[in-house]
DNA sequence: ATCTTATATAGGATTTATCATATATAAGAT
DNA sequence: ATCTTATATATGATAAATCCTATATAAGAT
């Protein structure tokens, strides 16, 4: 499962509690790719504890309640390294959007507007939202990027060109609709 | 759940088996936005009976085993009228490879460009098999065209311009991982 | 005082999707 | 004769994801 994958991915950067892995590593670094429940997290760790990829320890806390804090154990890490190069087949698309727009023949052209502009509206926020952490990442120019600097931009661009397009499509469909005669 | 209602729209067109949806409508004519599994689909077919959005007849056939076409009643009709225009929210991205490059940082150029390579092969091969589908629908020149033709087109090139900035994505990335110092 | 937000973990129930397998008929190929 | 492919439906088991709720501490706001 790859949400196994990601967390150890995570873990092995810096020890997370299923708290940080949350709301740090999916809802703010990877969040461009990848989106995971709370529930599932702790689940998913649960196993992966039980598989020996990862151990925890209890961190007494006196301001907030007890953490307990997550880190890949040597077999874990194999698991990755392995797991990082192997092919992983495309998602599949599943789209409920274009079911609308496919079978959409009989509604009326205001529907449809409707459906394309809150759709558009939706991935312009994406797409902004993207931009907007791109502005924090390393240019490319800076002389100090790392290698992970350089892969972190790449996934996030491909994230930014997706959205780019999509919006593109949509603003296409919209014009496409308004010359359409009912 | 959307593909009860990609199935209910489809019904909608002509009445169908089991069998006709994933062959002809899964596997072929929706399948740039949405799949099915076999089983998925003869369970929810039961499901859309339950609710009285759908009803069989038993189609006994000689040269081959019987069928069970599934029509949508009038009551499925409404729901998938109202449905059809609800805002649908977009889906959540999960992209097992985008994880793979973006905790690359401790792989050799080499291993991410075996990656980068065979995403590109996929994502080649799906641009090619959207190509091939949109030879065989009606050109926006063609002044027969329906307006279900040019929804049927839209939708297609959503997904042609999708794999297009993907293409185009690999590629920079591959120039980019070819002049990584290791 | 009370409410909300942030911090932190976890289980129950359900939905959605996939994989494997079973069953059965008929056509066509080796 | 036997094997494979196409046609056709269905169930068991499991995986993956989401929603809801419960529990508990502490800080800050009204």
């Amino acid at each position: 499962m790859s949400l196994q994958h990601a967390i150890l991915a995570l873990m092995s950067e810096v020890p997370m509690s299923g708290y940080d892995l949350k709301t740090i590593g999916f809802d703010r670094k990877v969040n461009h790719f990848w989106s995971a429940d709370q529930a599932q997290i702790y689940r998913t760790l649960d196993k992966l504890v039980e598989e020996g990829w990862a151990d925890s320890q209890l961190e007494i806390q006196h301001d907030h309640p007890n953490r307990k804090v997550y880190s890949i154990t040597p077999s874990g890490q194999e698991e990755l390294n392995r797991w990082l190069i192997e092919f992983q087949p495309l998602p599949v698309k599943r789209e409920p959007f274009l079911i609308q727009l496919f079978f959409g023949a009989g509604l009326s052209n205001q529907n449809l507007l409707s459906l394309l502009e809150s759709q558009l509206t939706n991935h312009q926020q994406r797409l902004n939202s993207y931009e907007q952490v791109s502005l924090k990442l390393p240019g490319v120019d800076n002389p100090a990027i790392s290698r992970a600097d350089i892969l972190h931009r790449l996934t996030l661009e491909c994230g930014l060109s997706s959205e780019k397009a999509l919006v593109e499509w949509l603003k296409k469909c919209i014009e496409v609709v308004k010359n359409l005669k009912e």
